[in-house]
RNA sequence: GCCCGGGUAGCUCAGUUGGCAGAGCAGCGCACUCGUAAUGCGCAGGUCAGGAGUUCGAAUCUCCUCUCGGGCUCCA
């Protein structure tokens, strides 16, 4: 529950007015009168502008509009509307608010197109009782309006006048659709935040452009760790060494895992003829996601979107006993999808990524138990990572889908029934299911708040009977197995790219592709320093040296910069004492005369611990 | 895919009304041999994303393509 708190703002207009908002409730309030400051300035700017819809939303608040003549904002107008709206600010116009019926409203609005249309929803709301998200049912309808004759159709609540708008700042302008549909009117968007002070503020915007320095495609580049080269295509990253090591960590963990979990490895080739994804429903309901074919010896070939027809092949090979089940095939399994060009964004979103994909099949009543224990495994591996601010979803039956509705039920409740008892937190997506499945899917935040999807789990009563999949079972006769899809880092990709931004690129000393440098105080110190590397390198450890041509600050400086997670200084009284000078990341002072074996046992231990920085 | 904004050395960025393409860092060479976040000097580095056009002359203006960023839609 979120604290309330006193009002930062003072007191709202409006029916809700009632001073039990929590601060981001009144963080709400006040984004969205920002947001209204702004329309009021762009309709001064712009006359003739209609307007669309502007809420608050997470940290700021966005309007859009329709500007007369189809013109467009472009960065500079941002500061012509700040402008004027510190002008509207300045001048204190009282928000008062009006209920007026459906007919009126008509009237009041009858040049803004958009309104008109949120009006008739209201109308029809009314008549049907059905729920609308942006409005309240019924037949009135409430308006607010300010001092020069600004009226804006809105629920409210506001903050009581124009004056009460602390400080706020204009970001960025971008394009959007009415109702968020391609095939509607396009809108300028203009997004913005806004807070209870100054100080505040400044400290939001602080804190966009920390969060920028740790964008994993920033990282990636600075740490050379992955690029994507335009003559592969959009979307297609190229993995250099270092990314190559910390990738092949990360899977290197996974594998481990997944064995000892009781899952058995598959492998399977990254294309197929049509006839197996015809079969599969993906040439039916999946094929704008997927690669064109490829016509070969006859046939069309298509890379695979996805695994889990082949896993199901692997099944079918032979007829199974119920004693085999559960069985848990495995695979980091790579997939091609066809992503929109705007769409891709980094490591976060490409067109050819790797699942830690499995597909499990077992007996209708060995489905709860099965179910559990992957969310236990998901926790678990998310904790090993520290990753620990996560939301749980549970999606629903898509508009596009195959099998029977029942069906449908008995998995949607099966995964329901997973969280309750697993005292998991989650919210309901309805309609977001895939088209064979329902699912429950984890969403880790990136450094900048945006959310993607991780782990996933989906229980798929539809593949089976597609294929005709079959177990012998106790009493000798045949049954259909119930088939889990699952991944944990969803894809290596992703997960990567929610790795480097949660450690800002410092990651824990497993994945590190060099766990410490050595550094020699002058270069007849280098034979002891490339003793110790060898001496780490017999445990299994990847230290490497750099020669004293530069002065050592430079070095441990330029080592500071790669992340590595430890600097070992040696000199005199170290080739003497068999020690070294331990730097470690994060600290500003070192530990002198430590035992050369020490540290590397410290730092194996730490590795064989999978520990995060402080464990 | 659609809307907006970008693309100049490996990276970060200057580049005036159209008039000889620049800096810092990184790289390479030489000197320095140093105890915990930048030693000095020198060298090299470019089809100004690509193509077409306007012009005596284009990094600069116009058009097209590619690509990146912010959104919309979509999704691991």
């Amino acid at each position: 529950m979120e604290e309330v708190k006193p009002s930062p703002i003072g007191t709202i207009s409006g029916p809700e007015g009632d001073g039990q908002q929590s601060l981001e409730e009144w963080r709400g309030v006040l984004r969205h009168s920002t947001a209204h400051i702004m329309a009021q300035a762009v309709m001064r700017l712009w006359p003739g502008t209609q307007l669309a819809i502007g809420p608050s939303i997470a940290d700021g608040f966005y309007y859009d509009f329709k500007l007369p003549n189809d013109q467009r904002f472009k960065e500079e107008d941002l500061v012509q509307i700040e402008k004027e709206m510190k002008k509207i600010i300045k001048e204190n116009q009282s928000f008062v608010r009006q209920e007026i019926n459906i007919e009126q409203a008509k009237e009041v609005f009858g040049d803004q197109p958009f309104k008109l249309e949120i009006i008739d929803a209201v109308e029809q709301a009314g008549a049907t009782g059905e729920f609308l998200e942006e409005v309240e049912k019924g037949n009135s309808v409430s308006l607010y309006k300010n001092g020069d004759g600004f009226v804006d159709l809105c629920r409210g609540p506001h903050v009581p006048s124009t004056g009460h708008i602390p400080a706020f700042k204009l970001l960025r302008v971008a394009g959007s659709y009415w109702r968020g549909s391609e095939a509607n009117p396009s809108l300028q968007r203009v997004y913005g935040t806004a807070w209870e002070s100054k100080a505040l503020l400044d400290e939001h915007l602080y804190r966009l452009e920390e969060a920028e320095k740790r964008d994993h495609r920033r990282l990636g580049v600075e740490m050379d760790l992955f690029h994507f080269p335009p003559e592969i295509g959009s979307g297609l990253a190229v993995f250099h060494p270092k990314g190559a090591k910390i990738r092949m960590l990360l899977e290197d963990f996974s594998r481990r895992e997944h064995l000892e979990n009781g899952y058995e490895p598959v492998w399977t080739p990254h294309t197929a003829k049509s006839d197996l994804f015809a079969i599969s429903g993906h040439l039916g309901w999946y094929k704008e996601g997927m690669y064109p074919g490829m016509e070969l010896d006859g046939s069309t070939y298509y890379l695979k979107p996805m695994n889990c027809p082949m896993h199901v092949l692997i099944y079918k090979d032979r007829l199974r006993s119920y004693r085999e089940l559960p069985l848990r095939l495995y695979e980091l399994g790579t997939v091609y999808r066809y992503e929109r060009s705007g769409v891709l964004h980094g490591l976060a979103r490409v067109r050819a990524l790797t699942q830690d994909d499995s597909h499990i099949f077992c007996a209708p009543d060995q489905l709860p138990q099965e179910l559990a224990s992957i969310l236990k495994f998901i926790l678990k591996t998310l904790a090993t990572f520290g990753l620990k601010d996560f939301q749980a979803e549970l999606s629903t039956r898509p508009e596009k889908y195959v099998g029977d509705p029942k069906d449908w039920e008995l998995a949607t409740e099966a995964l329901r029934d997973a969280l309750i008892s697993a005292g998991i937190d989650y919210v309901v997506s309805e309609g977001d299911g895939a088209f064979y499945a329902p699912k429950i899917d984890v969403h880790l935040k990136d450094a900048i708040g945006r959310k993607w999807q991780v782990s996933t789990m989906q229980v798929d009563l539809q593949m089976p009977k597609l294929f005709d999949l079959e177990f012998i079972g106790k009493d000798n006769e045949r049954h259909q197995p119930y088939m889990v899809h699952r991944v944990l880092f969803g894809s290596v990709e992703r997960f990567y790219a929610i790795l480097l931004e949660h450690f800002a690129g410092a990651m824990p000393t497993w994945l590190c592709p060099t766990h410490a440098r050595v550094l020699p105080v002058r270069n007849d110190h280098e034979d002891y320093a490339m003793e110790i590397v060898a001496k780490a390198k017999a445990e299994g450890l990847s230290f490497d040296m750099e020669e004293a041509n530069e002065p050592l600050g430079a070095r441990v400086r330029k080592a500071k910069l790669e992340k590595l997670p430890y600097i070992l200084v040696v000199g005199d009284q170290d080739v003497e004492a068999k020690t070294v000078g331990v730097n470690l990341r994060g600290t500003n002072d070192p530990e002198r005369g430590v035992g050369s074996g020490e540290i590397i046992a410290r730092i194996k231990s730490e590795i064989d611990r999978y520990a995060l920085a402080g464990e």
